[in-house]
DNA sequence: CTAGAGCGCTCG
DNA sequence: GTACGAGCGCTCTAGC
């Protein structure tokens, strides 16, 4: 049978019924994973819809749903702008669409989808080569851009409002008939897909002026015959344009297609299929409703969620993973290729090889890139050749790289692209190093944070650690390629081969972790956390540690050789005092000296059996020998020497003349960051000496750093949390804190108090943040553990809402296995459940864990807020210290910006949540960090 | 020679 | 046996 006269062929905008089922629907989820399905659910459900309602005379002998294939079209080509405004699809649509097509083929109807092409032109050439054929067509989709098809047997139904649109309806919506439809619509412009047309010229004006002169040729050529000074000028101006535009609406009814009309006659769904599918989808209504009317038995869907390992042996089609289908990618072409695959997915997986770890410092080597599981690539770019290969230049590049610049300019527009998603395991790294490139990398997903969302506290977050545990599989070591130690090499000395194996298998990992993370978010309720405190901090962190913050070397320089002398001469006493000479640095050695030379009381000996020595016995020694005093002396000018003024000059960048921190943003479990290479996080400020390290820390001539700092903002949350009214008032009336608690527990007034008592309440307080212990407390004060006992007695008295805060915050750990911030940050605490000394420790640790854990929150999202808040200003947000955030701005700008920093700070948590307390932030500025802070 | 544990000290 | 959360430099030793 030959499609023709008799014939009815509909033709479905699959992409239009995607986006119209998942904006009716609510973000429903698949209940065993919390896959997000509402979009597969709603597009089901109308395709159903349509195959019930296709029983009457009416009913098509031909059908097939259309899809756009994502990612770029033809018409990028003739305009390089069109459709770049739209927004990337949202998240949670993206994983639906193959899903989509999968429901297609199950109700055993065509699915089309061309590479390069949009939906409207497969749509167009169908419909023409039908009504050419002498049958009938009936566009199912609301799409203005599709009248232009109507006529001759061609109509379009809207079924949302249930409404046929024939030659009239089009008339009615453009003025023209469809044949003159795209020369309105090329006058008129389309913001949503960003066809320019004509400025100030719309649909109306548009279709009089197309009335008037017969066709846009026309009316192009005799555009100065129009009256209308303003039309006539900006026809004249944009005639390029609106050709352009012309060539942008206009739908290729002339595409080649493998697909013929007689494929598309309707075909009965394989009840076995459809079933199977709708009930993998896990659809129970749905499922019933269409078994029912097929005739057959309800599939059992379980209702029990199944665990990730069940998922995991759910996924047979994930391949194993292995090198041997990972791909060497050595030229332009093959480049191309994968850019294709990866807008037709939507999403990559990258990862790059470098030859360091400072990305700073790194040169990228290559780069690897997976689509789907399985199925990744590796593109070397500036590995070496070995020795052998070239025997006059040893710097020389190896064979089967394609240029750097080239690969790179060709990426450049798939990472920037809003609507392909950059997946990455600490993509942070990636993004620095590739910014130095000169590439921008949006938007991202990064499975370390995503791990972090779901598991922190449970185990690391690392990708050898995650791919062990998530995929049983070991990846291959970067010390089998690098070796280790002296003789370890960099990856641009890694033969390619070698290389591609490791790297594509990196992507690999990632996309499968990913692929299991992404779904995990929804059913472990943590979402919210991942999309509002990690994905969106990890940028911002990036451009903090890009900013780096100005160190004068002469003054640590200075520091260290006034450190040097004053050690030597402590040295040599010392080794007098000890009647012999020993290695002032090592803790074995000293404990010897003091425990069984000198025989001073209190030798104590740790896990190896070595004598104790630390500063609190030392200082305890200090009043029977003199001994204990010098060392203690010593190690702290060795202190700030090793650490801070001489491996903080190791970390000035050469070429910056600053030093770039790296912040973990899965360092802590309770969401605080950490700062490594070097910690800037633990310079010195309690003692006199340590703090002038501070000094060190400048800002460039004309500049100032600026310092703020959350004041108590942990007893603010403790004292929220735990709803103690007292507290609450006392930081509403902006009491000194301390004093109040003192005041409150041993009945004296807070004037004229004495320091003493204060610091012992203010001990207490800290000491309930973290858990306290009369043990803790006694050894921290210095007291009789009877004493601290009463103390801690006397303060629940007074407070009983802490013990009761505290109580319930162990239960809940104890029958979740976690606890939570007020922002909804897991912190697990698997230790909760075990026996002895371990029990105690993750007792106060999941007592501290909500009240650390949400001023961190706090920060983070402060810190996401600041980019925007200080935009325009001369100000750059430079480091982070847990309660504090250091900026670098121009000096007559200084008091703007602490303005705005503080006002972000101090409205950070709002609006998720309402304190019950203000939180107040201190600032201060200065020519370094000790005077600001 | 190297990796890792343990100690001790720095910060919030 | 004990305060919560981190990172890093040094010493020392087990194991290659």
């Amino acid at each position: 049978m030959t499609f023709g006269k008799g014939h009815h062929l509909h033709l479905i905008d699959g992409s239009a019924f995607i986006f119209r089922a998942y904006h009716a629907l609510p973000p429903l989820t698949r209940k065993s994973d919390g896959l997000p399905i509402g979009a597969v659910s709603g597009f089901c459900n109308m395709l159903f819809k349509l195959v019930e309602d296709n029983a009457g005379p009416d009913a098509p002998t031909h059908v097939a749903v259309i899809f756009d294939h994502s990612g770029k079209s033809f018409r990028n080509d003739i305009y390089d702008k069109y459709k770049a405004n739209r927004p990337p699809a949202p998240e949670d649509l993206v994983p639906q669409f193959p899903l989509t097509r999968d429901a297609t083929r199950a109700f055993n109807i065509a699915c089309i989808e061309v590479e390069n092409y949009e939906a409207d032109d497969i749509i167009a050439t169908l419909a023409c080569k039908a009504r050419d054929a002498g049958g009938r067509v009936t566009i199912i989709s609301s799409d203005k851009d599709l009248m232009q098809l109507v006529g001759d047997g061609v109509e379009m139904l809207d079924v949302m409002k249930n409404k046929r649109i024939d030659r009239d309806g089009v008339v009615e919506k453009f003025g023209v008939g469809p044949e003159r439809v795209v020369d309105v619509q090329a006058l008129a412009g389309d913001s949503v897909d960003n066809v320019p047309g004509a400025p100030g010229i719309g649909i109306k004006t548009a279709a009089l002026l197309i009335n008037e002169y017969g066709d846009l040729d026309s009316l192009l050529a005799r555009a100065e015959e129009i009256k209308q000074p303003k039309r006539r000028q900006t026809l004249i101006d944009n005639a390029e344009l609106i050709r352009i535009s012309r060539d942008l609406v206009k739908l290729d009814c002339d595409m080649d297609l493998d697909i013929s009309l007689d494929d598309l006659e309707v075909r009965e769904p394989e009840a076995e299929a459809l079933l199977e599918f709708l009930a993998s989808m896990e659809f129970r209504t749905l499922t019933k409703r269409i078994a029912d009317k097929l005739g057959v038995d309800t599939p059992v869907i379980p209702d029990t969620p199944r665990a990730i390992e069940a998922a995991q042996a759910d996924a047979p089609d994930a391949p194993p993973i292995t090198p041997d289908s990972y791909e060497w990618v050595k030229d332009a072409a093959a480049l191309k290729e994968w850019i294709d695959l990866i807008y037709s997915r939507g999403w990559v997986a990258i990862d790059t090889e470098t030859t360091g770890l400072d990305e700073m410092q790194a040169d990228l080597v290559g780069i690897s890139l997976c689509v789907n599981a399985g199925h990744a690539c590796y593109i070397p770019l500036a590995h070496k050749a070995s020795a052998g290969d070239d025997l006059f230049a040893s710097d020389a590049l190896a064979e089967g790289q394609m240029d750097l610049e080239t690969a790179l300019e060709m990426l450049k527009p798939v990472l920037a692209d809003p609507s392909i998603l950059k997946i990455g395991q600490n993509l942070k790294y990636d993004a620095k190093i590739l910014k130095r490139y000169g590439l921008e990398m949006a938007p991202i997903d990064d499975t370390m944070l995503m791990s972090y969302a779901l598991h922190a506290g449970e185990h690391g977050h690392g990708m050898d650690t995650l791919s062990d545990r998530y995929l049983s599989h070991e990846p291959i070591p970067i010390k089998s390629l690098l070796g280790s130690g002296k003789s370890a090499v960099t990856f641009d000395k890694v033969p390619i081969e070698d290389a591609v194996k490791y790297a594509a298998e990196d992507a690999d990992i990632t996309l499968r972790l990913w692929q299991l993370f992404k779904p995990q978010l929804h059913v472990k309720q943590v979402t919210t956390v991942y999309e509002t405190l990690e994905r969106p901090l990890s940028p911002v962190l990036a451009q903090m540690e890009m900013n780096g913050v100005m160190v004068d070397r002469d003054v640590l320089s200075r520091m260290s050789n006034a450190f040097a002398q004053k050690m030597a001469a402590l040295e040599a006493e010392i080794h007098e005092k000890a009647g012999q000479p020993f290695n002032v640095g090592s803790p074995a050695q000293l404990g010897e000296i003091l425990f069984d030379k000198l025989e001073l009381p209190g030798g104590k000996r740790g896990k190896n059996g070595k004598y104790s020595t630390g500063a609190d016995i030392l200082e305890d020694l200090a009043t029977e020998h003199e001994l204990p005093g010098l060392v203690l002396d010593w190690r702290q000018l060795s202190k700030l020497k090793s650490t801070y003024t001489d491996a903080l000059q190791d970390h000035i960048n050469p070429e910056t003349g600053r030093v770039h921190t790296s912040y973990v943003q899965t360092g802590a479990n309770t969401g605080r960051l950490a700062s490594t290479d070097p910690n800037l996080q633990n310079i010195p400020v309690r003692s006199e000496e340590g703090r002038r390290i501070r000094e060190a820390f400048v800002a460039p001539e004309g500049k100032v750093l600026a310092s703020l700092d959350y004041s108590q903002i942990e007893l603010r949350i403790l004292a929220h949390v735990a709803g103690i009214d007292s507290l609450k008032q006392a930081f509403r009336d902006g009491l000194d804190i301390h004093a109040m608690t003192a005041s409150e527990m041993f009945g004296v007034p807070i004037e004229g108090m004495d320091p003493m008592v204060r610091r012992q309440a203010k001990a207490i307080n800290f000491g309930v943040i973290y858990g306290i212990s009369g043990f803790g407390l006694a050894r921290n004060l210095r007291i009789p553990r009877k004493d601290a006992q009463e103390f801690i007695d006397r303060y629940f008295e007074r407070f009983p809402g802490i013990r009761s805060y505290m109580d319930e915050t162990v239960a809940f750990a104890k029958e979740h296995g976690y606890v939570r911030t007020l922002f909804g940050r897991k912190i697990h605490t698997p230790e909760i459940a075990a026996k002895g000394p371990k029990a105690g420790f993750a007792k106060r640790a999941a007592i501290n864990a909500p009240i650390q854990g949400t001023a961190a929150d706090i920060i983070r999202r402060a810190m996401i807020r600041m980019p925007a808040a200080i935009e325009g200003l001369p100000a750059k947000m430079l480091l982070q210290v847990h309660d504090e955030l250091i900026f670098e701005v121009e000096e007559q700008a200084a008091e703007e910006t602490i303005e705005r920093v503080r006002n972000v700070m101090e409205t950070a948590a709002a609006p998720a949540v309402h304190l019950d307390v203000p939180l107040v932030v201190d600032a201060g500025t200065g020519r370094n960090w000790a005077e600001a802070h």
